[in-house]
DNA sequence: TCGCCTGATAGTTGCC
DNA sequence: GGCAACTATCAGGCGA
């Protein structure tokens, strides 16, 4: 009967999303952890986290800075449409 | 030199720690394509986070089940669209 | 009376926070008109935004860099308590 | 030079959006301010936001039963084409 | 005009 | 128990 079929491909994806959403909390304890043990061996966790965040900011800086170089390539037909 | 070491460890540190945020952006993104998929298939995005929602309350959220069972009488058009 | 003293201060709340995001939002508004204006002057505005975005984000990092000096300095006791 | 032309405009543009924006971010701050300060007198911020809220989908209502009336009018052929 | 996607906002959780 | 960071939700703008 189709209704069971939707019912079951319902169970499926809650189960999958309940999944992978367990897996993601398992890594966000993991970080806190890591934070934990730092801080055991005399860091500064909230000088850690800014060290992350700058990082992070670069990086997304650099890959938008990439990006918009393509655009410019591409608006000057240096590219192809795409690969 | 115990500077090296420390700078050592510090650099471990952080690297883990990134590299454990990166797997759980991964696992962000494998959520967000699942809820893609459901949606591909016909299903509602913002009930299936409300269904979801309601199992991690799990016990105490019968109220929230009240409006969930609301949700899908309206869905199949069998509530006023509003009182 | 002292309820009409607090229906009063009540008022007065919620009437400068609607002005202020009356004025948010007309900012909003403006910035949607320079926009639409270097648009019309051939600006490609995907591009333009790119370009700001790559400015904050620089910014930011800026920002939190020299948030991180001082958080340095102060541990190392070369930055008074608060000033 | 009409380079220099395009360069120049092109940086009054990006100088004029990230002022507006500038002033933008300011009356957020403002906002935030008027919060505080309520929360200081004993309010609810939660509650308020709620109040705020209300009021605006209560204009937008508003809003819509002026659009409906102007339909109503014009349909009765007693409101000029447009203005 | 509709769907998508980004940026703004509100709610939640961990930390002090 | 308050505060700050983070996350999830929502709305508005954009392109198709």
């Amino acid at each position: 009967m189709s209704k069971s079929i939707a019912a079951d491909q319902l169970k499926s994806i809650i189960k999958r999303i309940e999944k992978l959403e367990e897996e993601k909390a398992a890594l966000a304890a993991d970080i806190r952890d890591v934070f934990s043990e730092a801080k055991g061996n005399g860091y500064d966790v909230k000088t850690l986290k800014q060290v992350l965040k700058i990082r992070r900011l670069d990086s997304s800086a650099r890959a938008e800075a990439e990006s918009l170089l393509e655009t410019y390539l591409h608006a000057l037909g240096m590219l192809p449409e795409v690969a």
